[in-house]
DNA sequence: CGGTGTTGGTTGGTTGACCACCTAAGCACA
DNA sequence: TGTGCTTAGGTGGTCAACCAACCAACACCG
């Protein structure tokens, strides 16, 4: 790796753990600069703007997804309704290991940037079409043990709002009841699902 | 309404609305000033810092939950589950109103000052409370139609998170797909929940 | 009644810090 | 020698915070 790009990373790098921490508007780029142990003029000749910084911070967390999210996850559990409460699981073992100071990266910045943002807006919503394409193929591939009318994607979505109100409310509240009750519930609904389906499909053959 | 409470009040509903829209960090007090048609000298008169004009926001907040979103539902609907979802049908139409502007009030904020200002977070997390006690109650006064394990507790803390969820991502992508599909499936899991618990009493009966 | 001090609220402008942004000189490596 | 990158410095602008002068209403007292 050419220094200049271990500078760029190590940038995108800082801005991506500043921005989710703090928020966009309350990072300054003297801040970056100073966590990436780069100075404030290198951060001009990579990204001309604020902006250009921000959005390279978000193609590379779409890039990072399946490497650094799903992967784990993927390659400890095979049952593809596991996997998306493995999913669950790695979200709040991040708030864990950080002590609730990170939250869903795209999340927090969905609602800072979503209406005075434009561009971001797109890239966070490539973020999220990312995350629910790998959950919408996990219940793609169980369909067989799911309702017949249960569609793959709503279910996708339903498990990311689920996911998305789960940690924000266990940042307000610095604890785990409300993600973990969230959970619950979800299981308990993907559950009867199943047992639903299993049942319809014993009487079909009875 | 002396004339020193009116300013106070324009400027406590500035900033409510300007906080919501576009942050906390991105608002600045002279903003603010503007819009509520005072001086921005005036404003440091009631608010001594910038911080102490976000508590009394919040205050108000608390203080207007039940007026302003708890009992137009509350009126228009008796039954206290079809009361939950009344409620979710009410930001639902906030969103359109605002074209997507406005979310959820309280998430917008917990995300962007959870960890950097502890003062608010508590007052944010009452909030909450005062949420989740009203869906708590409507589950409460249901509990002879949920299965005998169902917490009210729990079950609006699913509510909660399955709303601030959706929320989210309808800003994001500026529609109402995933509102609609996270709230059918959180339909689809408490009518569930009603007809076991009505199979099961039939059951007893007999 | 009327003059006088006090209080609650307003005004407009200042201050110092910080911000994103910009530049031009310098560096190392090819 | 040239190119890619880094460095230090600087600019204009905006921010929260602050202030001193001001004003109207009121209370008190001669």
């Amino acid at each position: 790796m050419s220094p200049a790009a271990d500078t760029r990373d190590r940038l995108i790098d800082a801005a991506l753990e500043l921005f989710v921490y703090q928020g966009y508007a309350a990072t300054g780029l003297a801040q970056v600069a100073r966590k990436a142990q780069v100075l404030p003029g290198s951060l001009y000749y990579f990204f001309p703007t604020k902006e250009d910084l921000l959005l390279a911070t978000l193609e590379r967390r779409k890039q990072t997804l399946y490497e650094g999210v799903l992967r784990p996850i993927w390659e400890s559990t095979n049952d593809p309704i596991e996997r998306v409460f493995g999913l669950l699981a790695g979200y709040r073992q991040m708030l864990e290991l950080t002590e609730f100071k990170h939250g869903c990266p795209i999340g927090n910045l969905v609602l800072e940037l979503a209406e005075t943002h434009p561009r971001a807006r797109g890239l966070l919503v490539q973020n999220f079409d990312g995350w629910l394409d790998a959950v919408e193929q996990c219940f793609a591939s169980a369909q067989d043990r799911l309702p017949p009318g249960a569609s793959p994607r709503q279910l996708a979505v339903f498990v990311l709002t689920t996911m998305e109100g789960a940690v924000m409310l266990a940042r307000a509240y610095r604890n785990f009841e409300a993600y973990d009750a969230a959970v619950v519930h979800l299981r308990e609904y993907v559950e009867r699902l199943l047992v639903e389906s299993a049942a319809r499909q014993s009487s079909r053959r009875a």
